[in-house]
RNA sequence: GACUCCGUAGCUCAGCUGGAUAGAGCGCUCGCCUUCUAAGCGAGUGGUCGCAGGUUCAAAUCCUGCCGGGGUCACCA
């Protein structure tokens, strides 16, 4: 069964078809106005509008022919042409039965999936995650649910950065520190020790180190450089040092990742597509697309439309390297060949600022017929800011990092937890520990997910912890009342029955559940997460006007005990779905 | 300078493919636990939707200009 909504729709649309009208027009969506109407259709005006027509007799009309619907109780023209609908309790109580059983909580798939891959973490191998990453991290990864949710075909790739000056940064400051190692001897030709002769915390050390000596001492730059270009040109010592660097920066980074619930199917790097650039940058100069300028390689891809400037593409530098421009690129080309099934569209989940760079490689990728331009999307995001409006930064003015801001989260909503006193007496200490984590997962994801993906917002770690508002505690506590509800009417024999939806509250309560649905295909649109969020708390917030305006499983009479426990369990469902999509997991009690 | 994003209640933000008296949370003021988790609910308070024009039956929403703020603009990713 499809929501009432589209139900809805459905029969407006016909209605206005069956006039000579677009079908369009019959956009059915939930009233603003609750005391007037469930449902309201503004078409009958734009309609009247593109037929010269009267827009109250239009309304008239469709509304005659919804009146005859079975879901319809009943269906009023108001203002100017607004068409009010109301829906019968029957067709409100099927509805809520229909989403309590359907494995989507009520959702339905897209109507034309695709196959994505998802770039989104990009964290640098060597440096520690730091509060910069969180975005890409929570949004990416929920989109990444959200999309599989809804039948897309997705491929997530985290897309290290392990390509680049740093590891020549890293290689010749290891040098300096234990010369003796056998990478370090070009004539030796292996096999390399198993053992990273480094941990994670050597690098950490390492790097800000070289990068330091580096920016004063230009000469130490160059040993960098050079270590790298070595490195490009595949000198064994260099390439299994590489290695060990990525995979002991990849389990201090899912540690990391595992933290907040986020998890990639590909673990992927620049490093893993440097064997495709040389014959990447031969087919743009094969086809006449690349030139050279002050002795780099570049290509043009401004258009004549373009209103702004718009720089070339820096394929192979003035040194002869190659930057991320060229690594992008090839990671494109690599996607394309090596992935099965071959992706038709890919995203970006990548801070705004990089919003020109992508704009470039697209570009490039699409005159090289690597893939469509317009298949290639950038999903940008805002900076995490202070309360001063700028970047977040700690106490010191350094950067934050993602490991010490979790520690933060945790700490704070223990503390919340703790002030409150509300967990019940014979919860242990490991439970409690689990429901802290929870909770702080809860606000960082909740909190950076309900802000509108492209703005900035400011981050106030007590006020993503509170339970009070509109926060991820909030609806934690929310989802543990239903369950506790449903357990507490299991113990005493009590069980969900049939729906029969009479009161107001209830009412309410399935017209909320009725919308997940478009909740979720408008955040696949839009790519936009928040809007799932805006369902989860209404519904979070229907359900406790619904607790508190009647008795659930104290109700003494049986039918109607039964059809609340059954709406309760229909929420209970669609909120755990819900956030299990923003990357939330509900805990038993709390 | 060009391009881009933003400017809505005291604060933090939704709404922006035009539609009814502009919404939410926090804050503040009241009220509600001898029935299911009061970390809750209900009621109230609070807005020239940056400014000025324009299009329209209808503009927070579309167009133009201006003001204010963030960001980006080829060899670091």
């Amino acid at each position: 069964m499809a929501s009432l909504a589209k139900e809805l729709s459905a029969a407006a649309g016909a209605a206005f078809e069956a006039m000579g009208l677009e079908a369009r027009f019959g956009e059915v969506r939930r009233s603003d106005k609750p005391e007037l109407a469930d449902f309201q259709c503004n078409g009958a005006m734009a309609a009247a509008k593109a037929a010269g027509r009267n827009p109250r007799e239009i309304a008239g009309e469709i509304a005659a022919k919804l009146k005859a619907h079975a879901l319809v109780l009943s269906a009023e023209v108001a203002g100017p042409g607004f068409i009010n609908l109301r829906v019968s309790d029957a067709a409100l109580s099927a509805r809520a039965e229909a989403v309590r059983g359907d494995a989507m909580a009520g959702g339905e798939k897209a109507a034309a999936p695709e196959r994505i891959t998802l770039d989104f973490g990009g964290p640098n191998v060597a440096k520690p995650m730091h509060v910069g990453h969180l975005r890409s991290a929570v949004i990416g990864d929920t989109l990444q649910r959200l999309l599989k949710f809804l039948g897309d075909t997705v491929i997530s790739d985290v897309h290290l950065g392990d390509w680049g000056l740093q590891m020549g940064h890293l290689v010749t400051e290891l040098e300096d520190e234990q010369p003796g190692l056998i990478y370090f001897d070009a004539g030796y030709t292996g096999p390399y020790p198993a053992q990273s002769p480094v941990t994670i915390e050597d690098l950490g050390r390492l790097y800000p180190q070289a990068s330091i000596k580096a920016k004063a001492d230009e000469a130490r730059n160059e040993r960098s450089q050079k270590a790298v270009a070595e490195m490009q040109a595949g000198r064994a010592g260099y390439r299994a040092l590489l290695r060990h660097f990525i995979d002991v920066s990849v389990e201090a980074l899912k540690a990391d990742y595992g933290f907040l619930n986020v998890s990639f199917d590909l673990w992927k790097g620049e490093s893993d597509v440097d064997h495709l650039i040389p014959g990447l940058v031969e087919r743009f100069k094969a086809a006449g697309l690349a030139e050279e300028s002050d002795g780099a390689w570049i290509v043009h891809v401004a258009k004549e439309s373009d209103k702004k400037e718009m720089p070339p593409v820096m394929l192979v530098n003035s040194r002869g390297g190659t930057g991320y421009h060229t690594t992008d690129l090839a990671t494109i080309e690599d996607r394309m060949t090596a992935l099965s099934p071959k992706p038709e569209r890919m995203l970006y989940v990548v801070d705004q600022r990089q919003a020109l760079h992508f704009e470039q490689v697209y570009r490039a990728a699409g005159l090289l017929g690597l893939i469509d331009e317009s298949r290639l999307e950038h999903i940008g995001f805002g900076t995490v800011n202070g309360t001063d409006g700028k970047p977040f930064k700690t106490r010191e003015g350094g950067v934050l990092r993602l490991a010490d801001l979790q520690e933060m989260a945790v700490a704070e909503a223990t503390k919340k937890i703790d002030a409150a006193g509300k967990l019940p007496e014979d919860m242990g200490p490991g439970e409690r520990a689990d429901v802290a984590r929870k909770v702080a997962v809860a606000a960082l994801r909740f909190s950076d997910l309900m802000n509108t993906r492209i703005t900035n917002y400011v981050f106030d770690l007590d006020r993503f912890t509170s339970f009070e508002g509109k926060t991820g505690p909030y609806l934690l506590y929310a989802a543990v009342r239903v369950k506790s509800v449903l357990r507490k009417a299991a113990e005493a024999g009590h069980q969900p029955g049939a729906v029969a939806v009479t009161e107001d509250a209830e009412r309410a309560l399935v017209l909320q559940l009725d919308g997940f649905g478009a909740a979720l295909l408008g955040a696949r649109e839009k790519r936009m997460p928040h809007i799932l969020c805006e369902h989860l708390y209404s519904l979070a917030q229907a359900f406790s006007a619904f607790y508190g305006a009647l008795p659930i499983a104290s109700e003494p009479d049986a039918a109607k005990r039964a059809s609340r426990l059954a709406l309760a369990d229909a929420v209970r469902h669609q909120l755990e779905t819900g956030l299990d999509l923003l990357g939330i997991t509900v805990p038993e009690r709390m």
